[in-house]
DNA sequence: CATATTAGTAAACTGTATGGATTAAATAGC
DNA sequence: GCTATTTAATCCATACAGTTTACTAATATG
């Protein structure tokens, strides 16, 4: 009950920042009194801080400005993937209080071993920020792959070579004593959620954010939450059919959108080499080069992505016809080749997308790229301490 | 507060049937004190009922069932569609205590004609209920085509030839004083609720409804709630494109979905003539004649099913891979034809829906066909008389 | 028939939000 | 420069709702 009504403060805290206790009152619904009393429970625990007087109206006590407290909780942002770790520390303001980027081939390395490497990344983290007075309240890890959520493994990540990972349990040990114990959820979810709190997939209301990798995932954001599907696997973009009979696919299937508007299709295409494990190494290495390329106008390599474009529209036609997103985030790879591969998504998401509606959504470009995923995954806790602040409260 | 603990007792109480105070009390966490205040304030609004006396363990005193009041209030749940107008009574227990179906030809037919004529089939059936002792609570009427629910309006049902039609306002005349206000929503999506509900898609977690009609629609079901899109327009499976530059659609697309397995197209492949407005106006006269072909191997008609069973499975295979359903209902016109069209649509699901799972969803038909989307208003305000009994409370 | 066991109820208790009165701090007008 | 007015925040008594504890009711076991 209170539990409750505290995540109804708080939550209108982040949303107002600086508020006066009587603005929280009118917009919560509950008495001046009653928000006073909730807010010297979150003070005490750390969560938020009074500031300096506000002048609310022309005239009258000015009210006490209250804000999220920067230096209190934090949380902890992870990533595994397939050439670095990553790890991301942010206030419950949201900004960003340390972020760190460790290039590494984790193809084929042994889970334990990844994970140990991410323990080490992350207790540095952690001392980071105890180092500016913050204490992380949770973690979470973004992972390439399909997922078993409620037993806390990694089912298969097939970039990695991993199968049925206890990533969470490992991860626990490596941190322990967290209020929000650790836990891991798909790059492709984290992504788009990251989109949704830190870029502006809000102004949107929902959307489909496209995670252009090596594989292409989407994370579909409807009514501030992930669609995630009856086992999880919600989003699988990358493998619908756009060539009936076409080129097969690692999933078995033929014609995968993957293999027409996936990195390596596109690396092709445009005549550059393929990803190997050593260029993997370095990020957006190879993505550097295409759009060298592109900056020069060499023809064959805006064919590629026109013709990636056009895949990647013709199925996001679908996407929309099925889902009713209020727009199209084009992320990872795709958001620093959006200049040239966004015409042809439109163009042919403007053919498919059509139904009884009269507009298609628009498409734009990510502005997170490559960080949404920790970006997201940090996101998640902060959420999640959002919503349930008694569980930081002390007891 | 109060409020939301009457709907968790009641919920439970539907959940379980006939329970003892001391299960619910097990089952909800709280203590049997407040379970029994709790069921006094909801048996003195009508909706729980205490029963005959049930010996729970092996020894002690034996507990009073408490179940749903059948008597008590009642859900009225409406359609307007293409060729007919329909209305049913359901009681709190989810039984049908009146159904009337009452075939006409809306098309073209002025809205507010139309309405009227289902206000008078809506009074019928509230007169109805009142005779066996039921209390209407509120009204639903399922629509086929896009609506504006916030603004109260159909905005397009292109098959009736609507353009923003305040079908709720009109209605709340017609049925004035109802503690649950009328309101509407989309067939496809109430269809799919029906089959949430009241046949087994509840066994399958989150499902696809696909909604046969003269257009296909699809219902998606993920965590109990439909999945209505940023615009209310998800689910437009029917323009999907199946046959890039195919035949022309009425949605200005070519090769979409309802051009190869609609209902129109399946007469046209099957040889039988294309339903006109006055075979519209016998529900299920073409499907009858198609089916009777069927049961005598046609080749033909078999072929037309083989060709739209592809067609669809091929769409539900993009489905799939987006949205992660545990099952595809087939409803509509594909439920009594589910025989002949899915080995087809498992074939091409089989084909296309792969992606890293590692089975494809199973392939149901629904028991309900036709009478799905009344079914569904009714729940819908069952559903909210569950959610919101305080309602319903003698002021 | 006593005892163990389960179901339900009654009375006192506790935590939480509300309501009205009170104090505090600023501006506007005379 | 004073008072009146407006707005902000707090204090205290009250009401509400669910818990705790104790108790009664009804059945089976030995």
């Amino acid at each position: 009950m209170r539990e409750r009504n505290l995540a109804v403060v708080l939550e209108q805290v982040v949303r107002c920042q600086p508020v006066t206790r009587a603005r929280l009152a009118e917009h919560t619904g509950f008495t001046k009194t009653t928000v006073s009393n909730l807010l010297a429970v979150l003070e005490g625990a750390g969560l938020v801080q009074d500031g300096a007087l506000v002048q609310g109206g022309e005239r009258g006590r000015p009210g006490i400005a209250v804000s999220v407290n920067g230096d209190g909780a934090a949380a902890l942002g992870l990533e595994i993937n397939v050439d670095y770790l990553a790890a991301c520390v942010l206030d419950l303001g949201r900004r960003t209080r340390y972020h760190q980027l460790v290039t590494f081939d984790n193809r084929g390395r042994p889970p334990e071993s990844v994970i140990a490497s991410l323990g080490r990344l992350a207790a540095e983290a952690v001392a980071a920020a105890a180092g500016q007075g913050l204490n992380v309240a949770g973690a979470m890890v973004a992972v390439p792959g399909l997922l078993d959520r409620e037993n806390g493994l990694v089912r298969r990540a097939p970039n990695l070579g991993w199968t049925d990972v206890p990533v969470s349990t490992l991860l626990r040990d490596a941190l322990p004593d967290l209020p929000i114990p650790a836990a891991h959820d798909n790059e492709a979810n984290l992504a788009a959620l990251a989109e949704l709190w830190f870029g502006d997939g809000a102004r949107h209301g929902g959307f489909i954010h496209v995670s252009g990798e090596i594989g292409i995932g989407a994370g579909i954001v409807m009514d501030g939450q992930v669609l995630r599907g009856t086992h999880g696997f919600a989003g699988e973009l990358g493998h619908l059919i756009v060539e009936p009979g076409g080129a097969p696919c690692t999933c078995g299937g033929r014609g995968c959108l993957e293999q027409s508007a996936g990195q390596d299709a596109i690396l092709r295409a445009a005549g550059l080499p393929a990803v190997t494990a050593t260029t993997a190494a370095k990020p957006d290495g190879p993505i550097k080069a295409l759009i060298a390329l592109l900056e020069r106008s060499d023809p064959r390599a805006l064919a590629a992505l026109d013709g990636a474009g056009r895949a990647l529209g013709a199925t996001l036609a679908s996407a929309v016809n099925l889902v009713d997103p209020g727009a199209i985030v084009l992320g990872g790879i795709f958001s620093p080749l959006a200049p040239w591969i966004r015409p042809a998504v439109e163009a042919a998401l403007a053919e498919g997308g059509g139904s009884l509606r009269t507009e298609v959504p628009p498409v734009v470009a990510s502005e997170l790229a490559g960080n949404a995923a920790v970006l997201g995954a940090a996101g998640v806790v902060i959420e999640r301490v959002i919503g349930h602040p008694a569980l930081l409260l002390p007891s």
